[in-house]
DNA sequence: TGTACATCAGTGAACGCGCGTTCACTGATGTAC
DNA sequence: TGTACATCAGTGAACGCGCGTTCACTGATGTAC
């Protein structure tokens, strides 16, 4: 056995590599084109040229497939929140804007990647797999983290939920965060969810309403809720 | 042609009622058990002991089938949120807490249902059509009348917005809804959406929290916000 | 540097399945006289 | 009240389609000596 075959960076690793995510554009596109639950192996397949059955040397099926798009989208709304975090202005409650408008902006850039986040579980697709909730923890930490630089929380808060949230945070490394800033974050994390699936559904737009100052009152809410 | 074929209340026309509402029965029992797009004529006809292409006597096709589901689904949430408005007790603030849980309630209840209205588009089917706005109307103003009760809203916002729930108000008869109540109420029921649909798709339960305490903050919250 | 061999990407046929929808039809049911 | 007729619910066959997945295979590619 080759060495290069063992750590995985040999010319057919490399174009292994190479084609796998090649599979995973072209099925990224299908979901943004062809509405959620528009991914079919074959299609793919005939998009790059290949029959059906030749994807099966790159992912084990269709789930597996699935469950890498969900990983990488995980890390990319991660990435985007720590870049709006990390380059944003000093002052904690402008930083806070920055990830909220960053959180709205990802979604609406990419809005079948962030249904394959947030939706049910695709006919017997199980989301709750751990991966998947480890795959998650970066973008929660980016929050709790601009949540935590805003201000001193309530100690009293979140009441008799604050003994869920101190298990939650022991078992995901989230050790250094207050029980009133874990309640705070998922809070908030919920409302932006809740203002992003409605405008990506085009709830808003079938109102004509620019849901804009929704995310700005958002903002000044929570900064009074604190 | 006889009275009855005319006023829709022949023994035929009752009989054609009733399966209908048999097939949608059975439909929504397909949605609950096997995921979203788990929606089979040929399943559901099956189920009822007839062979597919019976349903077509029924409805014109299966978004035909859909549109009344959701139709329904609209109807049935704004009675839940009616009544709980109405016979709950007379202070407005409790009403409103009356309220946001009787929208929590019946999406746990009846998740499938839930989706079914928020939910993108499935496939090409067009959720923006006016029959499912107007379909959607009577929930809001449940909404709408639960917030309006509760204080005289600052006049000053909803800011730039203003402009655009004044015609909403307006075009979906409104008319005596402030724009700050409009815009409120707007941001209240997103708030809402969001808890829900995580709740409903399993996320605060993979953190180990139950949500109600998040719940309560939202509706301290929005007291707080007016 | 050249050759023999192992690896592995990709094919084409096939399996079994389910889908929505159309069509010509049969047979029961309600209705008009 | 009895009979002839129109209505219409439901069937069974068929259309054309796409799906995920398996299997035995071919042929190119990289590798070891």
């Amino acid at each position: 056995m080759a060495a290069d075959s063992r750590t995985g960076t040999g010319p057919r690793d490399r174009f292994r590599a190479q084609v796998r995510q090649e599979v995973k554009t072209a099925a990224l596109r299908q979901l943004a084109e062809g509405g959620p639950e528009a991914l079919s192996l074959n299609a793919i397949a005939k998009q790059l040229g290949m029959t059906g059955p030749a994807l099966y040397r790159y992912f084990a099926n269709r789930d597996s497939l699935l469950t890498d798009l969900v990983v990488d989208a995980y890390g990319d709304l991660a990435s985007s929140l720590a870049r709006a975090a990390e380059t944003g202005p000093a002052d904690p409650a402008a930083r806070l804007t920055g990830l909220v408008h960053a959180y709205r902006a990802w979604a609406l850039a990419e809005p079948h990647r962030y249904r394959l986040l947030f939706r049910a579980p695709l006919q017997g697709y199980d989301a709750q797999a751990a991966t998947l909730v480890e795959a998650s923890q970066p973008a929660m930490a980016a929050l709790l983290d601009a949540v935590s630089a805003l201000a001193e929380p309530d100690p009293r808060a979140p009441g008799g939920a604050a003994a869920q949230f101190r298990e939650w945070r022991e078992r995901h490394g989230f050790e250094g965060v207050p029980e009133a800033v874990a309640a705070r974050s998922t809070l908030l994390w919920a409302h932006l969810h809740g203002m992003v699936g409605l405008e990506i559904e085009g709830n808003f737009a079938s109102m004509g309403v620019d849901p804009s100052y929704l995310y700005e009152a958002e903002v000044a809410d929570f900064a009074r809720s604190l």
